[in-house]
Formats: C-alpha cells, sequence, structure tokens
DNA sequence: GCCAACGTTGGC
DNA sequence: GCCAACGTTGGC
C-alpha cells in the first residue's frame, strides 16, 4: 500500500463537501498534469491512504484522509464539450487524462503548512518545496506515520 | 497582488 | 530537438 496527498481548492471541494457526497466518494477528475496523471494511472491502488491537504486559502493544509477507492480509468470530462476540463484533440478511442475515485475516511484537525514546515522529520514533503505545483505527490510511509501521530 | 517555480507550447 | 516565451500554481 502506497500513501499520497492531494491537493484541493476548498472553494472548489473541501473535506466536508466530501464528507456530505451521498458516497463519500468522488472521481479525481480534471488532473492535466502527465506526473499527477501517471501516479494515478501507474501507482494508485485501491486501499491506497490520502491526505486531504487544502492549498489555495486562507489557511492551507492538511484536512482530512481520504482513500482509492477505485483505480484509474478515463477521465470523463476530457470528452465533454461543456466542461472547462475539455480537449477538442483528444480521441476516446485513445484518451489521455486518467482518473481514480476517492473516498472520504475522516477529517483531522487542521494541520497547517505552517506547522508541517516546523518538523525536520517533514522537510522532505515535496509539499514543502517552494514553487511544487504537483497537486498528486506520494508521502513517505516514515512521514506518513509521524503525521498520524499530530492527528 | 507579488513572485518563484516549472510544465507546456511552438517557432525554428 | 532546442529553448524562449508563456501560463499556471500557490504560499505569502
Amino acid at each position: 500500500m502506497r500513501y499520497w496527498l492531494i491537493k484541493s481548492e476548498p472553494k472548489k471541494l473541501n473535506i466536508d463537501d466530501l464528507a456530505a457526497m451521498p458516497t463519500q466518494t468522488t472521481p479525481w477528475f480534471g488532473i492535466r498534469n502527465y506526473q499527477s496523471r501517471n501516479f494515478m494511472w501507474k501507482q494508485m491502488r485501491v486501499g491506497d491512504a490520502i491526505l486531504f491537504y487544502h492549498s489555495c486559502c486562507a489557511e492551507p493544509g492538511i484536512t482530512g484522509i481520504a482513500k482509492v477507492s477505485k483505480p484509474a480509468y478515463p477521465d470523463a470530462t476530457q470528452f465533454d464539450p461543456n466542461s472547462r476540463y475539455f480537449e477538442p484533440k483528444v480521441n476516446p478511442e485513445n484518451p489521455r487524462w486518467f482518473n481514480v475515485e476517492i473516498t472520504f475516511v475522516k477529517k483531522t484537525r487542521l494541520i497547517p503548512i505552517k506547522e508541517l514546515r516546523i518538523y525536520p522529520e517533514l522537510c522532505n514533503m515535496r509539499i514543502l518545496r517552494t514553487g511544487n505545483r504537483l497537486s498528486i505527490t506520494p508521502v513517505d510511509p516514515a512521514e506518513w506515520n509521524y503525521i498520524m501521530n499530530l492527528i
């Protein structure tokens, strides 16, 4: 089993929105970055654990835990002309973008990015690097365990 | 709103 | 295939 961190803008989808969904599950659609796509497509497995992170907001930080509940399949929004993620050049026989589905597990206390920066044990996390724009990043098991003890 | 980082695009 | 320009992300 692997560990991940995924960013979400709380204005678009926050941890409470996910918890309030009928099945507490959503496809993680709209990812248009090859590295993030490849993580979902090639590496994520059902049962992998996810840190749910709020970005682009007043208090960026970890706010909850989710899990991978369905393996990657073609992202439907790439074929949908009404979607902002529509990609006219992509042929349905040869999809370019994929998404897994994720399911809510629990909320945590907010662990702000400012706090994460304090701990030397977490200093290698991708999320803490300036300019890091990857919306899906692997989390080291040691980092995961450390964070579980902060909750 | 600023700015650093970096992925993507497109001309050559 | 190189690389400059451009666009986007995201913390501050």
